[in-house]
DNA sequence: CTAAAACCTCAACCTAGCTTTAGGTAAAGA
DNA sequence: TCTTTACCTAAAGCTAGGTTGAGGTTTTAG
């Protein structure tokens, strides 16, 4: 093995990484601080990129879209491969896994509404019964795999609650 | 007309409502400066609340847990009448907005979804043409009215993207 | 060779949504 | 009455996710 590789993978300027991703360069050197994108410096100290750096910043858009956190983000790029670039594999893997959080999601937002539709029924919101006010419930019962609406106690409790309250 | 309202309307000091409402007094502090609650002093300067204050306490939890910022929660509650203690059909009304609002969000993330489950079969995120990059994409194809699964030529270009770029 | 453009670091600043701290007053109970 | 608990204000601090600015170096274009 010779130089080659390095002759074959071009290296970036942060103003090129930035004009290509369309961010600025101030968020580059910030995702940097944060451990989200990794770069080399250059004989005078500039920062050079590999061209991989463009998906993960495209991954890291794409995630904060989700509504993820960069500290997710950060955990799920830091599943990729450190030996090589990441291919095509590596990066479905990812899609799938995000894909799978935004499900949940939908899910959970799903659930929030069936309760807001609970609640314009009775005008509720009461403070003590009213799912839409304690949303943890519903966190809650997703831990216990059952789903709020099956629980007709709770349910029933929605129904009819505003006159308990002012 | 007695004082007859003022003694049928008993009124909670802060460490009251903090309780009754589960979050800090430091919060109710924060939501009054923000214009989300209000409250009178009595003799000695403390804050009194009229039992209200409870069920907005429940609308602005609620909408935060939909994601709403407390400026948009600020915004609707504005809408509720200043005259009178607002009534079940006021609330109602209410929720009936943000299951509106909730419903937006949700179509939203269903057609991000859609756009991931595009991106898994090529292991793309085309800085150029994955949509699932660009995502601004969505939204003014959402104020076109025009919906991104519509548009074959971008979904034509989430195909195959992986090899044209690292 | 020189000037402009690009880059560097470090620190301060910004919005949102609160919490914490400091120093002081009011109310409640033994 | 005395002491504890609750409350008051104002300002500072915190996390997230960056942006802005100052002062200095490197690279590039003419």
């Amino acid at each position: 093995m010779t130089v080659a590789s390095e002759r074959d993978e071009p290296r970036l300027s942060v103003g090129q990484v930035a004009k290509r991703a369309d961010v600025a360069v101030s968020t580059l050197h910030f995702y940097e601080t944060k451990g989200l994108i990794r770069s080399w410096r250059n004989a005078g100290n500039q920062r050079r990129y590999k061209k991989d750096v463009l998906r993960r910043i495209a991954v890291i858009k794409a995630g904060q879209k989700m509504g993820i956190s960069l500290i997710e983000i950060k955990q799920t790029l830091s599943t990729l491969p450190e030996s090589r670039t990441p291919n095509k594999e590596d990066w479905a893997r990812m899609s799938r896994f995000w894909q799978a959080q935004l499900d949940e999601k939908i899910a959970y937002m799903m659930r929030v509404r069936e309760m807001v539709d609970g609640c314009i029924g009775c005008g509720c919101l009461s403070m003590k019964s009213c799912p839409m006010y304690n949303p943890e419930d519903i966190v809650a019962t997703e831990a216990n795999g059952a789903v709020w609406l099956d629980h007709p106690e709770q349910a029933k409790a929605a129904k009819n609650c505003y006159d308990s309250q002012n």
